[in-house]
DNA sequence: GCCAACGTTGGC
DNA sequence: GCCAACGTTGGC
């Protein structure tokens, strides 16, 4: 499949991107998504090397904070069966399968500075954007290759 | 803290 | 399968 660019959405107190920098090779599984939308998106359209950026919500200031890549395609999220886990699923749970997967991404590149959603909302040249859409709530979103053009060269993204 | 949007649950 | 009640998300 040719690659898709992708929204992902963390809070910063939970997760944040510098949470991912600081995992070993940068590199962490994404879980805890437990909305089909989303889950269906990983299973049927994440491919290795589509590209992701990271989006801290419900913090002070909102916004994309860096560039990370899909480095394993889905498979299933266990944290559904420990019943200790924050996003345990006791339906998953009582068949012994997780309903819900996963997939593992790599940070790439650090946004100079963080794009805020109060400047993304400016621009008249990301209209159709998903994230901007009146009451989306989705935590996984696509985002067209213009839009993510556009959204790039804006946070002046480095090399991590 | 408020509240709109919307997903999930469960009774029927 | 319908739909009211309830829970969660997430911007403000």
């Amino acid at each position: 499949m040719a690659k898709q660019y992708w929204l992902m959405k963390t809070e910063e107190d939970v997760f944040s991107f510098d949470d991912l920098i600081n995992c070993p090779d940068h590199t962490d599984s994404w879980d805890g998504i437990r909305n089909y939308q989303a889950r269906n998106f990983m299973r049927d359209e994440f491919s290795l090397g589509d590209k992701v950026f990271i989006y801290h919500s419900n913090t002070k200031d909102i916004g994309i904070y860096g560039v990370a890549e899909v480095v394993k395609e889905a498979y299933p999220d266990h944290t559904a069966l420990d019943p200790k886990a924050k996003y345990f699923d006791a339906k998953s749970a009582e068949k012994g399968v997780s309903r819900w997967m996963m997939v593992d991404v790599k940070a790439t590149h650090r946004m100079t500075k963080p794009i805020l959603l109060s400047d993304l909302k400016t621009m008249p040249e990301l209209d159709g954007l998903a994230l901007l859409q009146r009451g989306q709530r989705l935590s996984i979103q696509k985002v067209s290759s213009e839009h993510w053009k556009i959204i790039y060269q804006l946070g002046k993204a480095k090399k991590i």
